[in-house]
DNA sequence: AACTATTTATAAGA
DNA sequence: TTCTTATAAATAGTT
């Protein structure tokens, strides 16, 4: 479309044809993404060279694209015409998307759509299946609820039964500080350092430390 | 392109975007035509609309370019020679596979099934889901019972109705017989005949009939 | 759906 | 492949 108007027609020269392919390509992907983009439309867009490779383009995934398309196919298809699921060769495919759609719709009922097609009778059993999967849920948020709390009263005891060790190991260093200042005076007169004990409490203090860290949480 | 230059982000007026839709897929599929000649290349374009409309051009026919990539897909994507699963060509049926999980997943959950996985959260949004389930089959039944009960209670009425006409038809007919049999002896003793009465019993009973049988069962 | 002023795409050449 | 450029084609806004 340019310096000269082309016929469309197969181009001859093998080399002009890559040319062209490459161009027109990126043109083609990037039409298509402006058509996505400015009309909220979904697109792909599948080319293969003349040699066989595969480029692509999708505005969601290309499987999602494929997907919508499969769906659609098999909507229209209902009315006669399935020659063209036929052709695509999916007696697997539309075998799945039978129990696809049979799943999707006992779903749905259960949750309380699309039950205008029900009978009485079918409703009854409808209840009886969500009301024994409630009770199930119920049953399993207890036991959950339960596991929680009584894996939180455990932690609970081992923190008070922590939190005694440290008050009992707090008293009997200020006892044997103390101690140690009377002992201290009376080897002494008042002056020189407490290093030595400050040291023993810096070492429980780590060891406690430990510990706790076991009990942290997950 | 035009009169103004736009940007490419989706058009708000709903109106201009369905018109440049149609305008600018038209080009896209010529387009798309153009290289699948012009180069020799297998091109396949899927077009939804906002509004979930199929569009689709294919230089091959559709399958046959869909197949085409899947073989592609897998081949790329597997080393191995998964020939079997290629044929069958289908990233499309891997697609459709994990959807028929998932909904298999959640409807299994929703029936108290395979719950040991979800945390209390989850339990919880689930128990949801079910109870407002569960509260439109409930009613949804309710409403098909007052159905069918008003429908039984009206049938009720209607033969209660039809059911006192006849017993007054029966009593007059009774009376009309027995009439018939005193002038009978009457007629013997004297003379006169019986057969205009006997004629208006009949089409009387016939005229009876023909009403119960527009109150008939559907 | 048709028109048309512009923008875009692109064929050929480098 | 990429760039350039003259020209064909596509198309946004309007009617």
């Amino acid at each position: 479309m340019t310096r000269e108007k082309i016929k469309i027609k197969k181009i001859d020269n093998a080399t002009a044809r890559q040319v062209t392919f490459s161009k027109r390509r990126r043109g083609l992907f990037k039409k298509a993404q402006e058509l996505a983009i400015l009309c909220d439309a979904d697109v792909g867009l599948i080319i293969f060279s003349a040699s066989g490779k595969l480029f692509e383009y999708a505005s969601l995934s290309m499987c999602e694209i494929l997907h919508k398309h499969s769906m659609q196919l098999d909507n229209t298809s209902k009315r006669g015409n399935q020659t063209v699921d036929s052709l695509a060769g999916n007696s697997r495919y539309a075998g799945l998307k039978k129990e696809y759609d049979d799943k999707n719709r006992q779903l749905r009922q259960m949750r309380g759509e699309d039950l205008q097609e029900l009978t009485l009778v079918e409703l009854m059993h409808l209840e009886r299946t969500i009301d024994i999967g409630l009770t199930c849920v119920l049953e399993r948020k207890s036991l959950q609820i339960m596991e929680q709390l009584s894996s939180l009263q455990q932690k609970e005891m081992q923190l008070l039964e922590e939190n005694k060790k440290l008050k009992e190991k707090v008293e009997e260093m200020r006892m044997v500080e103390k101690q140690t200042l009377i002992d201290h005076d009376q080897v002494n007169g008042f002056h020189e350092d407490g290093q030595c004990a400050s040291v023993s409490v810096l070492q429980d203090c780590d060891h406690t430390s430990d510990t706790s860290l076991k009990l942290g949480l997950p």
